[in-house]
DNA sequence: GTCCCGACTGTAAACGTTTCCAGTCGCAGC
DNA sequence: GCTGCGACTGGAAACGTTTACAGTCGGGAC
């Protein structure tokens, strides 16, 4: 079925189908109706490769992320696919790059067949990837280092959540605060573990390198690491975690060496995924509205596919806010 | 940066730099490095749509799911995946059709533009659905209520593993075991429950209506329901989740509600998801290697395409093992 | 020397659209 | 009645590939 043959049974040309199909220039009405009808019976559906040849558009986005644990990939493909559906756009998915290699790898693959690419790469440094992309390809970086105003980005605010979550702690009266740190490699960990140590430092709090332990972002590594910290003497009165799958790694550590929370050692985590309020205890954590970091890039991406890349590029940080629950003392006690 | 550029640059004709860059019938050795060398200087990469429009292959693959919650997505998707990359093919995904409708326009959106479909529907009857699709599409339908063979179809042995787990607690003493039901529309959750229902009765054990309770696979309803069967009188001892979700919002609630697990009632979950082994106190659960399942429905998708769907189709059902920890008394009590 | 065959290369026709340009037609204004 | 204009329609080029077919050329078999 091509629009030939649509054109030929309904006694027209190939242009008036194809007008009819895109709204673009007048077409009668009986000729119009005439036309969809045909269409229908015949079941014709575009050919979207002829169509993106000559139009140099595919309608689709590409999304390349990381080997993300947990409810954190599934909850920014969330943010995404409906926003660019909405829009008419479908999403080409690359995960696990966790090498500069292989992100290159898909990168290239990726080419031509997308209008635009979100780029999610915490451990990689995502601009000069960006760099050997043709530049009428509109990208936008998540989560990425990134150095001056070239390029759309997006982040979260690592420092302030985790400086503000340090704070909250020292608050409560906690002396020895531990902090189980993600890759140094990796970004987001990065600012998270420069920010804990900022807090303490700003408040004349104690520090100590023992009580730094790191984890990879995995319940496993955290679990490891709060055992450790359970061991030190003096033990620390609570444990911060760079994200909440740590978090709970620790929670069940601790629990199984005896220790309650909060009344032994406070915890707490980061990003706040959806199964951090049904810990036991419920798990204090920094909220990071995780969908809508997919969806605001997406967002902006679709402007820029929209303006040819040809806009004014912008840099923006996602806030992020305190959640106060009883692992940390929380506001039952 | 066309193919004709790279053959003007290079001296020869474009039907020898595509059969270099396809590998497809005898160049010269000689003739075939200088068109590399001069296609990488150009930065050439062939155009994937003119490509798609003469071979009619897109070399990509469909991937059609429904709104999963938590790490089940997360997981089918780190299934498919490397195994769709490593046959160098890309994924389109879309997610979130809850009705008919929303799922009809997806598979209408993506005719086309794949070369195959995986489809995952529990709740709506896909069949019906694929019937729309022009029959020399390859589709493999993942958890969906499939009769015949005209389809390749993967399932969860969802009524083997939830009988098994029933069978477990009765074995364990209990005699008052409750179910969390999910919604009865999913495939997945009619089949639990009517397993739940089967060794009740096979094994001559209580059953009452007051003890099954509805929910939706969300931490939210498993919760709800956890906190309504916690009042019942007598209280059953033991609640049987359709999916872990739903039990670890169970065991939030029984906490709240002062009730110690398992002493008092033992919980167990379905789908063993990772980070159910960190849940306080582990929660025993029926495990599924859910990105196995994305990979092998990859696999076979990737052979029907390879057979142009001229193949014998396949019905084959992922077998389940019981994972006993804590949560039900496990292995330590 | 002729013939044939295989290795290599080039020409040009497809693939299914969109879109520029030109054409037809009816009608209002003069 | 002629002109011009707007609404509608059609013809055909273009998009960047792959591939069937045909052509050239050198060398081994006779």
């Amino acid at each position: 079925m091509t629009i030939r043959d649509v054109a030929r049974e309904a006694g027209v040309s190939v242009a008036t189908v194809s007008r009819v199909f895109n709204d673009s220039g007048p077409v009668g009405d009986e000729t119009r109706q005439r036309i969809i009808t045909v269409a229908t019976r015949l079941r014709y559906t575009p050919d979207s490769a002829a169509r993106s040849l000559i139009t140099r558009r595919t309608n689709t986005l590409g999304v390349l992320l990381p080997d993300l644990y947990g409810e954190f990939f599934s909850e920014v493909i969330r943010g995404i696919d409906p926003t660019a559906q909405r829009s008419g756009y479908h999403i080409l998915v690359s995960r696990s790059h966790n090498d500069r290699r292989e992100l290159e790898a898909a990168m290239r693959a990726m080419r031509g067949r997308v209008d635009g690419l979100v780029v999610m790469s915490p451990d990689i440094d995502a601009e000069a990837l960006v760099a050997n992309l043709p530049d009428d390809c509109p990208v936008v970086l998540l989560n990425c280092v990134v150095e001056g105003t070239d390029f759309d980005s997006l982040n979260i605010d690592n420092f302030g959540g985790a400086y503000a979550m340090v704070q909250h702690l020292l608050g409560r009266g906690h002396e020895r605060i531990a902090f189980i740190a993600g890759h140094e490699r990796n970004h987001d960990a990065a600012e998270r573990l420069r920010a804990y140590r900022a807090a303490l430092k700003d408040a004349g709090a104690e520090w100590r390198e023992e009580w730094e332990r790191s984890g990879d972002f995995t319940e496993a590594s955290g679990y490891r690491a709060a055992a450790e910290i359970a061991e030190l003497s003096p033990r620390p009165t609570a444990i911060f975690s760079a994200n909440d799958s740590m978090a709970i790694g620790a929670l069940s550590a601790l629990r199984e060496a005896g220790l309650r929370v909060p009344e032994d050692v406070a915890v707490a985590g980061f990003d706040d995924i959806p199964i951090a309020r049904y810990m036991s205890p419920p798990l204090t954590s920094v909220h990071v509205a995780i969908s809508e970091l997919g969806e605001r890039a997406t967002r902006t991406l679709l402007h820029a596919v929209e303006e040819k890349n040809q806009h004014q590029k912008t840099q923006a940080t996602l806030p992020t806010t305190l959640v106060i629950r009883q692992s940390c003392g929380g506001d039952h006690g």
